[in-house]
RNA sequence: GUGACUGUAGCUCAGCUGGUAGAGCCCUGGACUGUGACUCCGGUGGUCGCGGGUUCGAACCCCCGUCAGUCACCCCA
């Protein structure tokens, strides 16, 4: 019988690496309680038809990414390939938006079928933030800001570029679109398959092609600029005003279009080329139009997504990870001799009740003293104490031995053992 | 979804032109050591990703399929 294995793309995360996540999710949840947003938690599984509705109907995500299934009911349900369309429904559904003004923040996996590569698997983690009803440049600032915050407290902030661009609203990129289409057409010839298919579907992923006859079939392509309305290239100076006066670098992108439709005005990417090809650590951007798509009233929004498991691989590879964030023990408990279990149960728990910060292990499984002490040592504790019977008689003391410092021991009274341990591991109680 | 490369003990790898597998580390037993780590001796552990085909016989420098990984395309976080 072949050996279970996980689903492909689907990654376990096992103790060594646990660390690493629990360090960048620390960092992330700090920044976000600085800048005073909440924690909002919404299911994994939600109606098929919510993502077509926000995500589009005719993105490469709705169309032949999602894991989509009809439940017993005969619903059909993903799960969620995003967080921003799960987010607007919940914060909708429970009257969140109407009227108010919200900064949430959330974390969880999601799920695209894609080929798995280094940095992008089929269930993946990603920490996002949205903000509602605030309709100034003012907000989509301190969401960069927000972001560039977090790289700085991950070291990260010389290793990655912010882009931005102005994509405009809804109406200017219908009009741009059936331009840019005309323009498509007319250059069909000069186009491959794949930029031909979208001429029509989704003429604006054709710009960001990387394939250089496509890009050079583009010169002299319609520019989006030309089609974005007075108000939103205001929007978008004011943005660049903030972005400066703050201290954020960027570069602007003109190419830069992002995948989800909902987007409109500025939208946001934070890249790294030490990730390879999966170099988009985070993006965002605005918009506006999508609550009130999803039934809601209209309300303004901007928020991003990071990808976590890009953050780990990048601090991992950059050696930025502090050496602390390894979970250690700090006593090892030997315990020499069957008859003393019972003595190092108790013992252990009145240490436990006594310091619940210090961490305790206690040796199992019995075993001679060397290969104890070998564990004891390994296990990387400070301390270990060594329950040892001399003789018949009732155990009546321990041996607390240094095991990183000097390798010294010093023999204590059973009774006096948890005060020992305050004045060596310096507790005060 | 497309292409290229890769897949041998828990880990890192070796295995000459086809004849049914080895090393180091790890783990473990013992010796030694004033009770772990040095040194010495011994041991566990692999149907060589899986399934077929070719061959008297393949881990193999043969073929096909399949699964998985890596990288690129694509996509996006």
């Amino acid at each position: 019988m072949a050996k279970l294995q996980a689903i492909r793309g689907m990654n376990d995360i096992l103790p060594d690496q646990t660390p690493n996540w629990q360090y960048v999710e620390k960092c992330f949840q700090a920044v976000v309680r600085r800048y005073g947003y909440r924690e909002i938690r919404f299911p994994i599984l939600e109606q098929t038809q919510l993502f077509k509705r926000s995500i589009g109907e005719v993105t490469d995500i709705v169309e032949k990414e999602m894991y989509s299934f009809d439940d017993r009911n005969g619903d059909n349900l993903s799960l969620r390939p995003e967080g921003t369309a799960g987010c607007v429904r919940a914060a909708d559904q429970h009257g969140l938006l109407f009227n108010q003004q919200q900064r949430l923040w959330y974390q969880g996996p999601m799920f695209r079928h894609e080929r798995p590569q280094k940095g992008r698997y089929r269930q993946f983690q990603q920490f996002g933030v949205e903000a509602f009803g605030m309709a100034g440049p003012d907000i989509d600032a301190e969401v960069i800001q927000l972001s560039a915050s977090l790289w700085q407290d991950l070291g990260l902030e010389n290793y990655l570029t912010l882009e931005i661009n102005n994509i405009g609203t809804a109406e200017d990129r219908k009009r741009y679109a059936a331009a840019l289409t005309a323009f498509l057409v007319f250059h069909a010839e000069e186009l491959d398959d794949d930029a031909r298919n979208r001429s029509h579907s989704n003429p604006m992923r054709v710009l960001d092609s990387k394939n250089p006859d496509v890009q050079e079939a583009l010169k002299g392509a319609p520019a989006l600029v030309d089609y974005v309305s007075d108000e939103s290239v205001i929007h978008y100076s004011e943005l660049k005003s903030l972005l400066t006066q703050v201290g954020v670098e960027f570069t602007e992108s003109p190419r830069l279009v992002r995948g989800l439709d909902y987007y409109n005005n500025c939208v946001f990417e934070w890249t790294t080329d030490s990730l390879g090809a999966q170099g988009t650590v985070c993006g965002g951007g605005r918009y506006d139009g999508l609550v009130e798509q999803l039934g809601g009233k209209p309300t303004v929004a901007a928020g991003f997504a990071m990808g976590v498991e890009r953050l780990v691989l990048m601090l991992d590879s950059l050696g930025k990870i502090p050496e602390a964030t390894a979970q250690v023990i700090d006593v090892y408990m030997v315990v020499v001799g069957g008859q003393l279990a019972g003595s190092a149960v108790l013992l252990a728990k009145q240490l436990r009740q006594r310091f619940p910060e210090i961490g305790l292990i206690t040796h199992c499984g019995g075993g001679k003293y060397s290969n104890q002490m070998k564990r004891a040592f390994n296990s990387g504790a400070r301390l270990a104490i060594v329950l040892e019977a001399e003789s018949e008689q009732p155990l009546e003391t321990v041996k607390i031995r240094h095991l990183i410092d000097s390798g010294d021991s010093v023999s204590v009274e059973i009774a006096n053992c948890g005060d020992k341990l305050a004045e060596i591991l310096g507790i005060s109680e």
